[in-house]
DNA sequence: ACTGATAACGATACCGGTATCGTTATCAGT
DNA sequence: ACTGATAACGATACCGGTATCGTTATCAGT
């Protein structure tokens, strides 16, 4: 492999334009005291030359990027996907440029402080503003604009675009109480996340709010993978008394029931209804449809764009609780019980 | 909203340490000639003022940034999900960042130059190596490593990462006709692509090899995408004559497929065999499980982030064309032919 | 006592842009 | 003819790091 010879700079380009960097400079950024004939001259010089400008240098003077960066903790989770889409189409759409990074495989203790790092790294370098999803550290100390999308604290230093966790749940524990469903298994998320912690509540509320006792045993602590969720649904069914109906704390979670509920010759929804959470591209399409409730990743993403690119036009954002609401999704894993005559 | 103050420099901390520029530089890239005490003070002073170096001013001037970047059409594409998960794994064992830029939103036209900005703009200011998926640009000019993934055209000027296209197509359609299909569809992907015009070939040239005549009316012409293919498969399907087998160009194009069968009350393998290409996630969580061609989309994206850093690291790269192979994955949108009695 | 090597650190030019200030030519208005 | 405004452009400091070269103190070896 060869590479043609690069390094051309402004420099290059003023000298063979017969201009000085100034001009050249003024060309590039569409300053409007510049002979229209110069401008041309000086923009054939760039074609010739296959000039392009240093990103490093300008956004050294000028602290100017046009860059929205996004931290997340992996780029092809179905989750993260979704959030990326809807972030992409709003930065897009105002003439910005996204540039993604992924914390994934890096030792976990240390990942929160290489966050920390990373913001600091970016912002003032290379991007105007960040975004940034699931953030480990409870703290970020930045000078920069900045959105956290689902944190997992609850009380953070700036802007952060939630989902209706508690009212999501709620209604779900609704609707299967509804088809009269009175033994409802959950599983619930990585206890320490502020999302696993209002899922859970709306659970529980749910169950009050019907005069239904509630019962530790239908009650399984998981993590939001699906390799953790398959370990409590084999808890929860082999209850003396199992449940009817599982409520799980996030689609990936719903699968794993899927999976017990196979190797257990279960048929979903006839002998078992299951609830998810998320909505992720997938519930649509296993085997039965997966009713789940839908929290607008796509839209959450959207809205931490929007917030950033206005306050990094410097417009204030009063609001620091932003919230997306959810809607269940009514699909074929759940049915009515039937009264055992 | 208010920010914490930021702008803590190199110099910041050299005075409050009480050392020169130099020696927090020496420490801030672990060289060797800094007493460990002084190390460990600037440290300290580091730690307090929460000083981040500049990633500008770091490359502006050395010229190694230590981050590999990306370019994409878009971040949220079952296919772009897939390579980056490959590149990211592979990426982070070597310790470098990877950095994705999504080209989404933008002008179709526009978008080859844009790319090929992108692509010098990055290149010698913020990444050391970039990789391309489904370049547009014929050409890129760039002094930097520079790998492509999935190229459209057949001749690049850097190494590039392919499928065995053809192959992949020829070993589904043996399968087919052992399966005792003889009309067997075909839709084709976006016609100007080198990818779709090796998966045709596989197609016509599978059928010679078993001496199956190729009939014109059972290829159609798609574009990769689910919409255009509902359009093709609706073809196919009200041919006087209509295939028992459709063979598609890819995962999307046959859920297409899919959705026609389902629209004509065609069942899916009693009455229609349909196989696809790719084999992205969905693939295994239709209904039925599609049987599909596996191009390792994530072991692509694997192989580009190890060539790329081995040309960083100023190894030499021989292979301009880097085949990965493919594999048929049987699942449950097949099946033997039932001879009219 | 002198030499040479080495450890530890400092001074300063430089990377490639933009911001800032200055200069020159031209010309309308009196 | 002189003044002031304006259009068009140039010279240069500067952004915040690192590379390069230099300096000083210390000490082993003769």
């Amino acid at each position: 492999m060869r590479y043609l010879q690069s390094g051309v700079t402004i420099r290059d380009v003023a000298r063979e334009a017969g201009v000085s960097v100034s001009t050249v400079s003024r060309v590039l950024n569409d300053k409007d005291d510049v002979a229209p004939e110069t401008a041309q001259s000086v923009r054939r010089v760039i074609e010739a030359l296959g000039y392009a400008s240093s990103m490093a240098a300008r956004s050294l003077r000028s602290r100017v990027t046009n860059v929205v960066g996004l931290i997340v903790p992996d780029l092809w989770h179905p989750f993260t996907s979704l959030v990326i889409k809807g972030i992409s189409q709003e930065v897009a759409a105002q003439r910005y440029d996204l540039l993604a990074y992924a914390s994934a495989g890096r030792n976990v203790n240390a990942l929160a402080s290489w966050e920390q790092q990373l913001v600091a790294r970016l912002n003032g370098s290379v991007t105007d503003g960040i975004i940034v999803v699931t953030p480990n550290a409870a703290q970020y100390r930045t000078a920069f604009p900045l959105v956290a999308v689902d944190p997992h604290q609850a009380n953070t230093d700036f802007p952060a675009i939630i989902s209706t966790n508690y009212q999501g749940v709620n209604e779900a524990m609704s609707y299967l109480i509804a088809l009269g469903h009175r033994r409802i298994g959950f599983i619930t998320g990585r206890p320490a996340l502020q999302s696993s912690i209002r899922r859970l509540e709306g659970y529980i509320n749910g169950l009050a709010q019907a005069g239904i006792p509630e019962d530790p045993d239908l009650i399984a602590t998981g993590d939001y993978t699906r390799a953790r969720a398959v370990e409590c649904a084999r808890c929860l069914l082999s209850l003396a008394n199992p449940p009817t109906a599982i409520m799980a704390a996030s689609d990936e979670t719903a699968f794993g029931v899927y999976a017990v509920a196979a190797e257990r010759h279960l048929r979903i929804p006839e002998d078992l209804s299951v609830v998810g959470f998320d909505n992720i591209v997938e519930s649509a399409f296993t085997n039965p449809p997966l009713t789940t409730v839908d929290q607008s990743i796509e839209k959450m993403g959207g809205l931490a764009a929007e917030i950033v690119l206005k306050l990094i036009q410097g417009q204030p954002w009063e609001s620091r609780l932003n919230k997306v609401s959810t809607r269940l999704v009514i699909r074929q894993s759940c049915r009515p019980i039937v009264p055992v005559s």
